[in-house]
DNA sequence: TATACATATGAACAGATAATCATATGTAAA
DNA sequence: TTTACATATGATTATCTGTTCATATGTATA
């Protein structure tokens, strides 16, 4: 995708704009860049899967490791894996080894903050 | 929140859970059930699109009627179209008709929360 | 070292989904 | 009513994605 759309409206000889194509103009400007907002679908496509939903949830007050959240959730261990490691990548979960386990959690307050946010929505 | 025994893994003859069971336990017992879990991936899956982002965007501040968004992101009609009925179904817009055009808008405030949250994890 | 346990990963397949095209519906003005 | 404009929608297709299966890597213990 390389179409750069600043189609932004000038001014026109009649000296000012129509109140649409301010509006217009407007929102152009204040559009982010569509690298950062192909970023941001990026993000909540993460959220987006019911499999890594639960498993975010479920470390939402405690770390586990592969093999507790393949239990609790009746997955299997190569499809929690295989999860673990999109949450890994998108920085929405940390991890640290202990022996033959490793634990994972959630990364930050903002990833609590997103789910909660998200929940308000549902439960209405 | 004091020790409390809890019903899912009772203590058996020694007389007490191991840690780990009772975190088990309580992961268990706080995990919202699936159907809930279902919906609220739903709903990020809807703001996991690129072009539905940038719809959504597009109407932070104003709201817009079809041809002006299709003209602003360099999108078809029908895309923008198909994608509407999507944000519409999921409650993230509403609209009014004005003659022949449809305006568009955020439905409330959460949607531009949950966008807003989103913004600032990727922002990082 | 040999074995068992815990997790990760590659390949393949099945199901989901967004864009396009063609067309339909709805609205207003001539 | 005819025409033009604005939006919606069904079908098709190409792409993407999650699960499974088999296997590999990594770690501790006998």
């Amino acid at each position: 995708m390389a179409e750069e759309n600043n189609n932004k409206l000038q001014a026109e000889d009649k000296g000012s704009q129509t109140e649409r194509e301010e509006i217009i103009n407007r929102v152009l400007e204040q559009q982010p860049d569509d690298e950062i907002l192909y970023d941001l679908a990026e993000l909540f496509k993460v959220f987006g899967d019911s499999t890594r939903i639960k498993i975010l949830y479920s470390m939402f007050e405690h770390e586990l490791c592969v093999n507790d959240i393949a239990g609790l959730l009746n997955l299997s261990q190569s499809s929690v894996s295989h999860q673990l490691r999109i949450l890994k990548t998108s920085k929405l979960v940390k991890f640290r080894r202990e022996g033959k386990s490793i634990y994972y959690s959630l990364d930050d307050e903002h990833v609590r903050a997103i789910i909660s946010m998200g929940m308000e929505h549902v439960e209405e």
